[in-house]
DNA sequence: CCCTGATTCGC
DNA sequence: GCGAATCAGG
């Protein structure tokens, strides 16, 4: 493993198959497979020819879309600093504790990226609350992810935290598999 | 505001 | 082939 995993291997490209053809959004699935954008992953969905997973009886497609993609000419894309501000603290979930646990073992699919792993300090509004390791100890660290909004967890995670029973039956079905 | 996929085009 | 930029919409 000494690249970073960037390009797109077999493996990649199945598990994006996987979760594309299971509904997950572009963005959910950058973010499983770690280390692309949503954009990249609709681009490769797009080569594959994968476009257009469920609805596609409307011809509104067909519409004149982006035509001015010239990119900018000169944005080196400022990265504010941001201030932990008023980080509105996440009251340590009940539930999902008793979950993580479980999950460890019939985990969903794959495997958390958890490449950013942040302190509370770091910690912003929309980031992912999961709590990682002993509330108490110093190197208590969140997930730190892009949450959902409206959620205090990130696609995973609130997967995890919320799981429905439909979703529930999905996952034993898969997990008994 | 957040998000979604779709598209174009420079690399 | 790849993906950032951009669009258009929810």
């Amino acid at each position: 493993m000494t690249d970073a995993g960037a390009s797109w291997t077999d493996e990649r490209v199945e598990l994006l198959k996987k979760l594309w053809a299971d509904g997950l959004s572009a963005s959910q699935i950058a973010a499983e497979l770690g280390n692309v954008t949503r954009n990249a992953v609709i681009g490769k969905v797009h080569r594959l020819g994968l476009s257009g997973r469920a609805k596609d009886a409307k011809a509104t497609s067909a519409a004149p879309r982006a035509r001015k993609a010239t990119r900018a000419p000169s944005a080196p894309a400022p990265i504010a600093p941001q201030p932990h501000s008023n980080v509105v603290l996440a009251p340590i979930p009940l539930q999902p504790v008793r979950e993580a646990s479980e999950v460890s073992a019939d985990d969903d699919d794959v495997a958390i990226p958890m490449s950013e792993r942040v302190t509370i300090m770091d910690l912003r509004e929309s980031m992912c609350r999961w709590p990682m390791g002993d509330p108490t100890k110093p190197e208590f660290r969140f997930c730190g992810a892009r949450s959902i909004t409206g959620l205090p967890y990130c696609t995973h995670h609130a997967r995890i935290a919320y799981q429905p029973v439909a979703d529930r039956k999905r996952e034993r079905k898969l997990a008994r598999a």
